[in-house]
DNA sequence: ACTTGATATTGAACACCGTTCATTTTAAGA
DNA sequence: TCTTAAAATGAACGGTGTTCAATATCAAGT
């Protein structure tokens, strides 16, 4: 096949991710990735959109590189545990590969108007959703695991900002893996155990409810 | 006492908190400060220093507010975990209070070149100082401690992060409380009991060492 | 009170940014 | 070759952060 041809969306995004590997957030810009490609300014408008268009498509990419990464990483079927901490270990393996396009995703907020599109939410909910099937086999409930769900994609994300940006060293010089490792041990180690909190006893004691917010769910049906 | 002369470090930032508390990092300009404040772009640079500057001491004052925050709910002598319950809702509480001026010190990263000033890494050094004296009880060893400091850290701002942004619901709309209620006492749930991994196994080995960075206990001494 | 000198403040100017859109170029069909 | 629709352009606009010669302000010395 000939190389694509300089205006398509796929060079495009292929050269803003480029640049946000190389600069981060900072260096994508309209008139960078123009003069990279030597086009016009005025034609990333028409093949694409605004420059919130284009980061936030290179940002979902980066989200399928993410799930693909936490789906090979889980694919053979060991252990649910196993499993999990291959996946983690996917996670930070991911974020070290990528640290500056992952910084973008991390950092880039849309203007408080703006809101972000359907298929992002969509690539969003498809790459949770992995997470939580990997701790369906764990956590049975529904609740407790979406709530588990939360907690681990959060701190996962606070670690990998810290690593990312470089914060990390401020706090301190551990190994990524070594604190992944342990967050998850610890957290989900625990369930299926002695101790049962307040909010593990509600979640037992009402075993049917009425399904919650139906549009929280868009990738399962 | 008058009212604080236009032109001085204390006012600057004060109007640049409002600015970013009324429109996040985007509002957060030299020339909306200074048509604010009624005085020309150029003082600011006289008074204080560039937009980097300017952003970075908002950054502290918040880092400042939660420090202030988090040692006023842990000041009673209650039992160690209490204490950081409670620390840990204050903290939530203080990100509920101030979501955009929280946001813009998550989102703000420095160009690749520059790196953090030396007041800045100070200031954080006592409010993450703050969490490790509250962990100090609850786990022993310097490094199990330390991990455990960085882990929780990275967990709320990601947490944090998620709330403050909106993204959180993307996700699930769990009350924050209640899932850094969950992290917590989960993972910290755990020490000083069965299982002892293999860093703990190296801490307890090593019985007596030298205090910790000394000036990371200023506060209670 | 007047002058002097230092200090503080200004705002025009510069280089850059994202964005628009009238104009030009390109390419295919008849 | 002529026509026409689509694609690409780049000058122009309003915005940004930043600089710096010019100006204004003010305190002290005489």
């Amino acid at each position: 096949m000939p190389p694509l041809p300089k205006t398509s969306q796929e060079t495009i995004l292929k050269v803003a991710s480029e640049l946000a590997d190389a600069e981060g957030l900072r260096g994508v810009g309209v008139r960078a990735i123009a003069a990279k490609l030597q086009i016009s300014p005025g034609t990333l408008y028409n093949v694409i959109g605004d420059i919130d268009d284009i980061i936030l498509r290179v940002n979902e990419r980066s989200l399928i590189g993410l799930r693909d990464a936490l789906r090979n990483a889980a694919a053979t079927e060991r252990d649910p545990m196993t499993n999990v901490l291959a996946a983690a270990k996917a996670y930070v393996d991911f974020v070290r590969a990528n640290p500056r396009r992952w910084s973008m995703l991390i950092e880039y907020t849309l203007a408080t108007d703006k809101e972000l599109p359907p298929w992002y939410h969509k690539t969003l909910d498809e790459t949770i959703g992995t997470v939580d099937q990997l701790l369906r086999p764990l956590i049975a409930g529904r609740r407790d695991r979406q709530r588990a769900v939360t907690i681990l994609w959060a701190a996962l994300e606070g670690i990998a900002s810290l690593t990312a940006t470089g914060k990390l060293s401020l706090v301190s010089d551990e190994d990524p893996h070594v604190l992944v490792k342990l967050l998850i041990s610890r957290f989900l180690g625990t369930y299926q155990s002695e101790d049962i909190t307040e909010d593990r006893r509600e979640a037992v004691s009402r075993p049917r409810r009425k399904p919650a917010d139906p549009s929280a769910r868009r990738g399962r049906a």
